[in-house]
DNA sequence: GAAACTAAGTATCATTAAGACACTTAGTTT
DNA sequence: AAACTAAGTGTCTTAATGATACTTAGTTTC
């Protein structure tokens, strides 16, 4: 038998391949506070429950995992997160009534005004605290991935201003320092938290300020391959 | 109609689900050298090139994705490796000629010895330097793999202890040391080296030493859950 | 319109961990 | 016993964060 054979017969054989989803686990930053976006299902199983944003692996009209993951989040929010990366594949004979099936998870990131409008508008998709998601009943094995992505966030806000991402495109330092206080649960120095991002250059002076109530506060845009930058050193715990 | 009636209706449907297969990089370091095993293709598509090591979820037998691979890996070498870990799940219509697949790979670390008997018995099993490992042409998109897993690798070994388990049991500093400098691609600062591990506790003196030439090395074992430790700087690049 | 207030942003010293490199030590070989 | 080799240590330098006090730029209050 040659390949081209092979091949034909091959894709004639009713295989007893997993289920193969994909989900989100989305983050904003909404009244000092970070947040999840969660579904709540309409169909069989875990009807009912709140679940993350994904779906099923369509063959036709997907060219890869990113590429189901962001169709399914532009259904849900009507945009495309700026910040997408592949967290962790779950996948086992229990984790789904209808088989074995597999989840690949990413984590994304988004500004909540970006998607505000569209969110507000369908009843059954919600953004909720962080801090509530993890006492909610979430269907499958949702709340596993939401703990990894968010363990995995802390990391990255020791090391990284990937969380900048939660933020509009101009941002002042004294908000992504706060945001990465409320991912890692604990504050931060000032200085130390300034100096680093100084030192690497990742952000650029739009020149324009904002103010509330004292100083007004410079507004900043992140560079080019900002969010790649990775320091030596984490911040402590 | 109720869940049990959805459930049972969902299971005889046929789907257009992608084929899962779960791939391993599985290192270990011999002759001062990081290798990395391959398998002959003996079948299609693919047939006679270098591949990864791994196969298809089986539903019956598997528990999990990790439990797919460690059987795999089991058939391949006769032994289950003492380090695991999920690495990155690529997905796509073109990467198999059978149609819309994914793998999830994951990064494997076992000592040389190990598994040395079983796979010098089977031919089409084998060995392969790093460094010849990427000039080879290898099937589907393992290339595209491997050079992923060995990225994390170099970081692994930047930050953690990771790479000690491509040794033996008990090992020396001199030898961690070089299969560290080995995966980095650079010299490392012995004292540097030394200091880290020593301060994170992370060995411990079996009381017994190695000598070749000079002074003899004294052996070491890890502790458990030192492969969790991570120092909060890495070394130099 | 000046003083008080508030939050942004800076200066500076202490601390910690890595880099560099010379030195000592424990065995083996000659 | 001297020379050799590689393991292991001492110590000073360098670099980045921690801690904390201070200055600055606007707003609010009287």
């Amino acid at each position: 038998m040659n390949e081209e054979d092979y091949i034909a017969r091959y894709k004639k054989r009713n295989f007893d391949a997993p289920l193969v989803t994909v989900d989100a686990v989305l983050f904003t930053y909404h009244e000092n506070t970070l947040k999840t976006l969660l579904v709540k299902r309409s169909a069989y199983p875990e009807k009912g429950k709140w679940a993350l944003p994904g779906g099923f692996v369509s063959e036709s009209e997907d060219d890869g995992l990113e590429a189901t993951l962001i169709r399914k989040l532009k259904e849900k929010t009507g945009v495309i997160p700026p910040y997408v990366e592949q967290l962790y594949t779950f996948g086992g004979p229990s984790r789904d009534r209808r088989g074995w099936s597999i989840t690949v998870a990413y984590t994304a990131l988004i500004a909540h005004q970006s998607c505000e409008i569209s969110i507000d508008t369908v009843s059954d998709v919600n953004w909720l605290p962080f801090s509530k998601v993890c006492q909610l009943p979430l269907a499958f094995d949702h709340l596993d991935i939401v703990n990894r992505a968010h363990e995995r966030l802390v990391q990255k806000a020791l090391y990284s201003i990937v969380p900048a991402y939660v933020l509009p495109e101009t941002f002042t330092l004294p908000e992504l320092q706060h945001v990465h206080e409320v991912i890692i649960g604990k504050p931060l120095q000032k200085k130390s938290f300034r100096r680093r991002i100084e030192q690497a250059n990742l952000l650029v002076d739009t020149g324009e300020k904002r103010a509330e109530k004292g100083r007004p506060a410079a507004l900043y845009r992140m560079r080019e391959d900002s969010a790649a930058y990775n320091f030596i050193r984490n911040l402590e715990l």
